[in-house]
DNA sequence: CTAGATGCAAACGTTTTGCACCCCG
DNA sequence: CGGGGTGCAAAACGTTTGCATCTAG
């Protein structure tokens, strides 16, 4: 997001969070800065050591607390990828119909946007007997490009087309030992 | 799920695992008739009291383990439904391209099918270069029952329509106490 | 007999929370 | 100076894992 953009998103932060009496700290404006300057998705654990190194330190309580005042702002989407991976998406405020195709090769997340699938939504919403609030549409798939020619634009093998969730192993010591 | 349609499906299990060269222990089959029985969504952690109930009691672990090999075979999905709440549906061996809406008032889940939105999801995914593996549409709607009328057939008030990921509280001790 | 399965409890990663203190307006 | 905000560390949660034991085939 260039500067311009991002001084327009501070200003409407602050102004939001104003008008719910809430103040725009320092930390919150450090914070709403690193999501929106690069608008990645992102994890909140994501974000405390890309603080830590500029001098703008936060705490993780305040970065989930910040977190959670920006999608009640409607500034800030949670999309989910599946394997219970939780994360939190900017681009809403500028693309507020776009869905995602999630790579299962290669696990890049394509956002795309389609005006009939939107009506189509609200159809299906309509005829259920609902008015629609929030929609999305979430599509993995594979990468046909790699599967032909055995290489692929996104494909990075250090992210290599694997499972989410992964933890570190561990000494352990167990209670019933002999 | 009537009786028949379950002795099928554990036919089916039984037949997956054995062609991995796993066994369909008791547990498994235990597991496996809850899940598929009501084919209602769930939790993992719903079906510990469940399988108390009975004699069959599992483990959280094998729970889990089950679970996960059940969504290898392709039997079950997970579905998210925001707020990282992490369910499983035992409706896609019924219903294969079903489906959610949510219903932000009572947090009901509608299942719903609808030919032309997976039409469409095939041609996006292709148009971006892909071939579909699995497709998730979740919309969330208000209930237009609800709003008009101030009653809707979901609404229970038990489930009030609030956040999901709640606490329990408990007994804290501080240790910068004075 | 033996590979696979189970149960237990510990540990993990993530998120929330109570509380003392801080600071902005 | 007061009410909102922050940081810390301690829970709480949901899930995974090592290991000893058990069991189905």
């Amino acid at each position: 997001m260039d500067q311009q953009s991002l001084k327009a998103v501070l200003g409407q932060a602050r102004t939001i969070f104003a008008s719910k009496g809430l103040r725009f700290t320092k930390q919150r404006e450090a914070l709403t800065t690193l999501i929106f300057r690069n608008s990645d998705h992102f994890r909140p654990e994501d974000l405390i050591p890309l603080l830590r190194k500029s001098d703008g330190a936060v705490s993780r309580a305040t970065i989930y607390r910040t977190i959670l005042l920006l999608v009640e702002s409607g500034m800030l989407r949670e999309i989910s990828l599946g394997g219970g991976e939780r994360l939190y998406d900017p681009n809403f405020l500028q693309s507020p119909h776009h869905n995602h195709l999630i790579c299962v090769d290669c696990r890049e997340i394509i956002e795309f946007e389609d005006p009939n699938i939107d009506v189509m939504q609200n159809c299906i919403t309509r005829r259920l007997g609902f008015s629609p609030t929030q929609k999305a549409l979430r599509i993995e798939a594979s990468c046909d490009r790699l599967r032909l020619l055995g290489t692929c634009k996104n494909f990075k093998s250090s992210k290599a087309a694997k499972s989410p969730r992964k933890r570190t192993p561990s000494v352990r010591s167990s209670t019933r030992a002999s």
